[in-house]
RNA sequence: GGUGGAGUGGCCGAGAGGCGAGGCAACGGACUGCAAAUCCGUCUACGAGGGUUCAAAUCCCUUCUCCACCUCCA
């Protein structure tokens, strides 16, 4: 059996074949820290989330890599905007990124660099490039460098483009460019930008351009030549494909497959586009439990575009409520098993082999649930606990195992509401046992609030009651 | 102008020449004191128009609509 996999640059799923045998080297590119996350940030994240734990299933030692570009020009723009630092906005979106990573069940990388700890790495890189003839320094002295893309033929490869096809850029005339088309792998300091954001180098001080930071810190962690590179699809072009340029024509055969998820589009739209993204990871969770917010980005494949609905989320979360509801009866039933024992149902591992095909991976889920539904009715059983076990394992595949201590506590928490709805139910109980005269009951009840830890007073307004302690 | 992707039943969402994924909803049945949950069953499809084929959601042509990218993007 072997794992199958969309490869953007030839657009053909493609066996995949290691490296190094064994072992699996995955880069995807990480956020811009220059806002907190909104779900289409996080639905990527999701996607190479599940990739990493199909490819540890497999056997795979896996090596995640995803970056925190931390200085470019957006974030400098936010430093003007909040009039904070903008290394001090980059490093909160960071936090909020590892919030949000947390809360839905996203495994940590096994590394994640800065673009700022990266300077020497891309220094060296540019070296390379001017050498070979790829990249010069801008003769207007501004201090930028840019990437001579008529010198590399095979530009264009990644989105089959061809140079001459390409709009032009409509800020190149006055920036010292050779080719419109050419892009910053370095940019100049310039008056009036922070002195902390920018890097000595034999070009002048200045800062990364937006793409050379990649190639730079994929090359240290990953080797010259790695597996997979991934990312959202609307980085396909410039950021993958510069990648690609910077990187092959500095010599390094980079990555042997690449991998874009789709896009989630809010009202017909990509979501970025949309003013305000009100949908930031912070928010949702706050009106839909984590899980189901992942099964929601999670069920359909990787490769379609998501139409965001609130009723298509709400839908979600009550397809995901039916599975969770057979984990937990089973488990109350078997008295718990050891998930890592099970074993996918082979419907479902076909699937997830065939380029990660989610939607057939769990109608073979739920097959599988409907089967365990069945056996629960007699009871505990060996059956149960296998099927049990199988499911759960299945569903850690796709992070989604709602008894993994990490959903524990996760989501809003209502046991406030539910203690003050009991008790008020309680309370009038005893309002109708005081009204009949029956203060036996209405002091029973009262006894066995305070034995439950709550105190009752009555007062001239009615009973008001608290917890004790 | 260039490069890709999409349009499927009330809804979500797969599939990519034959044997109609799956889920949600609805309806019928079983179970239940009543519910809930669960199980069994039913129903509704491939944007439009042509064509190829014994057979088309799937291939070809025409056409409509939408989305992404073409140096800010996950």
């Amino acid at each position: 059996m072997t794992l199958r996999l969309y490869d953007t640059a030839t657009r053909a799923v493609r066996e995949f074949v290691p490296v190094t045998p064994g072992q699996v080297g995955i880069y995807h590119c990480g956020l811009t820290v220059q806002g907190p996350p909104h779900l289409g940030h996080i639905r990527k994240e999701v996607t190479f989330d599940v990739l990493r734990r199909w490819f540890e299933f497999r056997g795979y030692c896996v090596t995640l890599v995803a970056n925190i570009t931390d200085i470019d020009d957006k974030v400098l723009a936010k430093e003007t905007e909040q009039d904070e630092p903008w290394w001090s906005i980059a490093y909160a979106n960071e936090r909020a990124l590892h919030a949000a990573y947390a809360a839905l069940g996203c495994l940590a990388p096994t590394y994640e660099p800065r673009a700022t700890g990266h300077i020497p790495e891309m220094v060296e890189l540019m070296a390379q490039l001017i050498e070979r003839g790829h990249a010069y320094p801008a003769d207007d002295g501004s201090g930028d460098v840019y990437f001579d893309v008529r010198s590399w033929p095979d530009y264009g490869a990644l989105s089959h483009q061809r140079l001459d096809d390409m709009e032009p850029a409509t800020d190149a005339a006055a920036r010292g460019k050779r080719d419109p088309r050419d892009f910053a792998l370095w940019k100049g300091h310039k008056e009036g930008e922070p002195v902390t954001a920018s890097w000595p180098t034999p070009w002048g001080r200045g800062r990364p351009g937006w793409h050379l930071e990649c190639s730079a810190m994929v090359g240290k962690y990953l080797g010259d030549e790695f597996d997979i590179h991934g990312g959202g699809l609307d980085l396909r072009f410039p950021h993958h494909e510069n990648e690609l340029a910077q990187s092959t024509a500095a010599g390094r055969p980079f990555a042997r497959y690449w991998m874009h998820n789709a896009m989630l589009n809010l009202d017909g739209e990509k979501m970025s586009k949309s003013v305000g993204s009100p949908l930031l990871v912070s928010e949702v969770v706050k009106r839909f439990r984590p899980i189901d917010v992942r099964y929601y980005l999670v069920a359909p494949h990787y490769r379609s575009v998501i139409e965001f609905t609130e009723a298509a989320l709400q839908e979600a979360a009550t397809a995901f409520q039916r599975i969770e509801g057979y984990v937990v009866r089973a488990t109350e039933v078997t008295a718990g098993v050891d998930p890592a024992t099970g074993e996918p149902d082979p419907d479902f591992t076909a699937a997830m082999d065939d380029d990660l095909a989610v939607p057939a991976a769990l109608a073979a889920l739920q097959g599988s649930v409907r089967e365990g539904n069945k056996l629960l009715v007699d009871g505990d059983s060996p059956a149960l606990a296998a099927n049990l076990a199988g499911v759960r394992r299945m569903l850690g595949l796709l992070g989604l195992d709602p008894l993994d201590p990490g959903w524990q506590d996760s989501g809003p928490d209502r046991s406030a509401e539910v203690v003050d709805g009991l008790v008020t139910a309680l309370l009038d109980q005893r309002h109708d046992a005081r009204a009949r005269r029956d203060f036996a009951a209405a002091d029973a009840i009262r006894d066995r609030l305070r034995e439950a830890g709550v105190e009752v007073e009555d007062t001239p307004q009615g009973p008001r009651w608290t917890v004790a302690g």
